[in-house]
DNA sequence: CCTCGTCATGAGAATCGGTCTCAACCTAGG
DNA sequence: CCTAGGTTGAGACCGATTCTCATGACGAGG
């Protein structure tokens, strides 16, 4: 599914290896979509009982630190993580299914110059991505 | 300030005119910032201080819904509200001083149309707002 | 300008993400 | 092995927001 070995990436800046980080990052790694704190503890619960919910929530702050993940506001001021490769790149999040889209550097750029051309503003490049619906989620239900 | 009577833009879909409401539009109007309602709480209290908290909540609740009103998310999980006039518009949010600047329709349709073209995506053009340093922010602290 | 049906308000309790504390534990380096 | 220091799990704690409910006010229709 993802070939590159999650621990390897883990052992950045005299961070430990724990078994607690490996399973919350190959959980969310397997998730390919944008969940909660919350959701991803109850996904792992049933594996692993004893792995606490602080655990949960230190483990994703520290792959965002790390460029392992992304940190997402959702409606409601609950933060959503997506798993994503250290390169940086901004994101297409569908509000309904939370599913994730990589918006590549160059559909950026353009409005980037534009801004920073008309206003006096520097746009904050990890803050930048995108929230709307999906193909999928926009095709009329039955 | 603002010379459109901000009583004249409440009383939509039966949603009654109350001193509570207006105090705290006229409030929000006057800081030409991004403020949490807490600090608006904060600001509203000397003068009328038999406010509720939860009142403010609820009034700010309503500008968003009636377009009297954008709100953010500021870092922490909490809202943070901008008057702004009923035609939709985009924002710029300085993250350090909080002053927020209007984004044009014609700086953004280039990043929609790009958007479209290349991923199917649609994104969602209330959601669709920028954080970074506004000019006077990015200037050498002395 | 009085009445009534509603919607709005205020005070505090309740929620609910998320963070902090701290003793026990484990990883990594020597 | 042994030590130093980062980690963990449980639960307390926190702070923003929402809910509850009795009371109060808006405003349409007499």
């Amino acid at each position: 599914m993802r070939p590159v070995a999650i621990p390897a990436r883990m052992a950045s800046r005299g961070r430990r290896l724990t078994t607690q980080r490996v399973v919350v990052a190959r959980a969310l790694a397997s998730a390919r979509r944008a969940l909660s704190a919350q959701e991803l503890y109850e996904r792992i619960t049933p594996t692993h009982p004893t792995l606490g919910r602080a655990t949960v929530y230190r483990a994703l702050e520290a792959q965002v630190q790390d460029g392992m993940a992304s940190r997402f506001e959702r409606d409601g001021h609950v933060s959503a993580y997506v798993a994503c490769d250290a390169t940086h790149h901004h994101h297409l999040v569908c509000t309904r299914c939370q599913r994730v889209e990589d918006l590549d550097e160059p559909v950026v750029a353009p409005l980037l110059a534009s801004v920073g051309r008309r206003h006096d503003f520097q746009v904050d490049h990890a803050a930048l991505d995108f929230y709307g619906l999906c193909g999928n989620c926009r095709k009329p239900r039955r």
